[in-house]
DNA sequence: AAAAGGAATTTGTGATATCTTTTTAATAAA
DNA sequence: TTTATTAAAAAGATATCACAAATTCCTTTT
């Protein structure tokens, strides 16, 4: 149906004593978050295991994890693929993707310190060099942990899981809507969101989160999906 | 450090044309959804591969699965357990069990059919036999599965598993509420969803949502973590 | 009797072998 | 040339094997 491709999955720092399954996870779910696996594309065990240098027991674990994550689809035959976007999906997405962090920045509000607006305003910093350097993957991974940061304040927090969940379904459509739409980063709206966390201020932190993501990920998506049919 | 115990894990439909790492999956499912296997028991691969008939390889995939779902955790040296409950984690889970659900069903009251209303009418009145019999193992199902067929109506939804997951966090300790604590179903909880459905009454129908979850769960399982200290 | 040391067992992890199903290819038929 | 048929290759799934790390249990020492 497809036709093969070379398909060279990005490197990751040689995880220290991590088990071999862990790194292969670790290595997925890297590639599928930047993009680096077409959505469609046809994998086997055996060939990521040939890819990998490994045998195919730990990509056998390290899949099924990202299968229940949803990042990945294991159809009826047992092969897989990273599913395709559809625009009824991408929209339920994102509406699930605000709703949550939404709820989870209202919840990590009380534990907000000085420095982790500090932490934050840094990682913001960084992002404003990258986005001179138009380094998309580095982008993307520092927008993550800038939102991430943010929620890990709260120190029961459950959500995060759900979170990276929801970040890796739309990963590899993001990383499409990235290159094509140029200055896709509304730095402008990190800048809202430190401004509400200055003044501790719950309600604009939410409609801060909320912009961010519907302004930043939404339209853009949108225009794409509905330019492609 | 913890007593062995027999630890029988409850039957499950023989799955039809299931691979073995499926079945496994969803026995262990049902059994942690359940409380059969206590919170803190220590389990192993080999351990559980013997209870089950099968070989580690199988099991391990499965525990791959949950553990992806937080609904097992896999400790440094590799032990698993079933993960204890802290009355943060629990609030925690609570609240975004009532954030994601509301958001769920808002979403899907369009799609909601009065062929469906009647569907959920039944598995109700399913509840209400099964609440005199003292049925809770049923109840539970019965009761995400009214809860899963409204979610579901919504055929573009991305949220089911986001909830399946947090039901399966909660449901090893609201097993311990449930033995305690009678007349756990608030049934008329259900009642009022089903009259905000009937009348497409959104802002009913959130708040009918998220007092059946809060009522029903979060007063009885308040109630026992603080006795427990 | 309590603590410490070490061997034997158990366990997680990963690779390999085997079996069955699915794909792919090649060949034959129309 | 297109379609069917069938044989070969590849792939998924599971059990088993091998190995290193952890745990358990027994012995020895204090």
């Amino acid at each position: 149906m497809m036709k093969d491709e070379p398909l060279s999955l990005p490197d990751v720092p040689p995880d220290r004593s991590a088990t071999t399954q862990g790194h292969v996870y670790e290595r997925l779910r890297n590639a599928i978050m930047l993009g680096a696996i077409p959505p469609g594309t046809s994998l086997t065990m055996r060939g990521l295991a040939g890819l990998l240098g490994v045998s195919p027991t730990p990509v056998r674990e390290a899949v099924r994890r990202l299968s229940s994550e949803n990042a990945i689809q294991i159809k009826d035959n047992g092969r897989m693929t990273v599913p395709l976007m559809t625009l009824e999906r991408f929209e339920e997405l994102v509406a699930l993707r605000v709703t949550i962090e939404v709820h989870s920045a209202r919840r990590a509000l009380p534990y907000v310190s000085d420095i982790l607006i500090r932490k934050m305003t840094e990682i913001d910093e960084q992002m404003d060099y990258h986005v001179v350097r138009q380094d998309l993957d580095r982008l993307t991974l520092l927008n993550q942990t800038f939102h991430r940061t943010l929620y890990t304040a709260n120190p029961a927090q459950a959500s995060m899981p759900v979170v990276e969940s929801i970040w890796l379904q739309l990963g590899p459509f993001q990383r499409q809507v990235i290159t094509r739409v140029a200055e896709y980063y509304q730095i402008d709206r990190h800048k809202e969101i430190l401004a509400a966390l200055m003044n501790r201020n719950s309600a604009a932190l939410e409609r801060a989160i909320a912009n961010d993501i519907t302004d930043g990920v939404l339209r853009s998506g949108r225009s794409l999906l509905s330019m492609n049919g």
